[in-house]
DNA sequence: CTCCTTGCAAATTGTTTGCATACCT
DNA sequence: AGGTATGCAAACAATTTGCAAGGAG
C-alpha cells in the first residue's frame, strides 16, 4: 500500500497511544492534506471523505478532527464566521508557510491572507521573555480593505 | 442625566441611523464599559444588565451586541473556548491599550495575555503594502507554557 | 400615530454524547 | 478475544428568528 509521510506519522502516533488505525482516520487526514491551502470546516471534510467512504458519520469526523488536533497533526483556525476550521498541521505542512494571517474587512467581510514573516521576531521575543514555546499562531487584523476605505469617502 | 462619552456617541450613532435610544442599549454598552479589562460572553453581559434591569431578555442582549459591533462601539474576541466574547470598542477604550494578545498553552489550556507593542511596525507595513486600514487586531500564539515545557522533559 | 424594539418561545446551527454493533490488533 | 472505534440518533449549547405587545420619536 502506498503510504505517504503523514499517514506514516499518524500510524506511529496511534500506536504510541494504543489507538487503532482505521480507514476513517486515514481518510480525514488525507483529505486535509490534499486541501493543503484551504481552511475546511468539519462539514466540508465530511463531504469530501464521503466521496470515498459514504458510510462515514459526521460524528466520527468531529471525533477524528479532535484526535488529530491533540496529536498536532492538524491545526485549528477561526475566522469568526461561525464555524471552526481545520487544516493540515504545521508539522506536516512542509515548506508551505503557515498561513494563519488574515486581514478581515469590517465593512464588506472580505478575508485577505497575508504573509507573516515579520512575526518571527516577535515569537522569539516571547520565547525569551515569557518562557513560552511558540508552535503556531493565528493573527487577525480587523479594519477596512482598500475598496471600502475608498468607498467611505 | 449624567451621560458619559460612550453614551453620547451611542446616541449620536443611533440618531444617524434612525434607530432608537433604549434603556437596554445604554445598559449593555455601559456594562461593557465598566468591565473594560475583561472579555465578556453574551451570557455574562446579560447577567450584569439583569441586576439593573431584570426584565431584559437574552435575545435583546445578543441583538444589541450585534448592533454595537456594527457601530464599532464594541469589539469581538474569540479565545477558542466555545463562546464569543465582547469588550468595549477600540474607539472608546481610551488610553487602555488593545489587549487582544494571548499565549494559549496547548497542553494545559492556560491563556496568558501579553503586551503587543511590537505589532505596530507590522500594522504599518500592512497599511503600506496592502492598502488595508487596520483598526484592531487579535493575535494568538499557540504552544507550551513555561511549566508545561518543563513537565515535558 | 408610526415604526422600531422588546420579551418570550420556538427554531437553527455547530458540536458532543450514549449506546449497541463492527472492527483493529 | 478484548477493548477501541463507529454510525446513528438524541442531547446540548450558543445564537437567531417570528411574532404580538410595548415604547420612542
Amino acid at each position: 500500500m502506498e503510504q505517504n509521510g503523514s499517514e506514516k506519522l499518524l500510524r506511529e502516533k496511534l500506536r504510541e497511544k494504543g489507538l487503532k488505525v482505521t480507514r476513517q482516520r486515514i481518510l480525514v487526514l488525507s483529505v486535509l492534506e490534499q486541501n493543503c491551502g484551504s481552511h475546511m470546516t468539519a462539514e466540508e471534510v465530511y463531504g469530501q471523505v464521503s466521496e470515498d467512504y459514504p458510510e462515514i458519520g459526521l460524528a466520527t469526523v468531529y471525533r477524528t478532527l479532535q484526535l488529530l488536533l491533540e496529536m498536532q497533526l492538524v491545526d485549528r483556525i477561526n475566522l469568526d464566521d461561525g464555524c471552526v476550521r481545520y487544516e493540515i498541521g504545521h508539522l506536516l505542512r512542509g515548506n508551505a508557510k503557515h498561513n494563519h494571517h488574515h486581514l478581515i474587512c469590517r465593512s464588506c467581510g472580505k478575508v485577505i491572507p497575508f504573509d507573516g514573516d515579520l512575526l518571527e521576531g516577535l515569537e522569539q521575543h516571547i520565547e525569551e521573555t515569557a518562557g513560552f514555546h511558540v508552535q503556531d499562531h493565528e493573527v487577525k487584523f480587523y479594519g477596512l480593505c482598500r475598496e471600502c476605505v475608498k468607498a467611505q469617502k
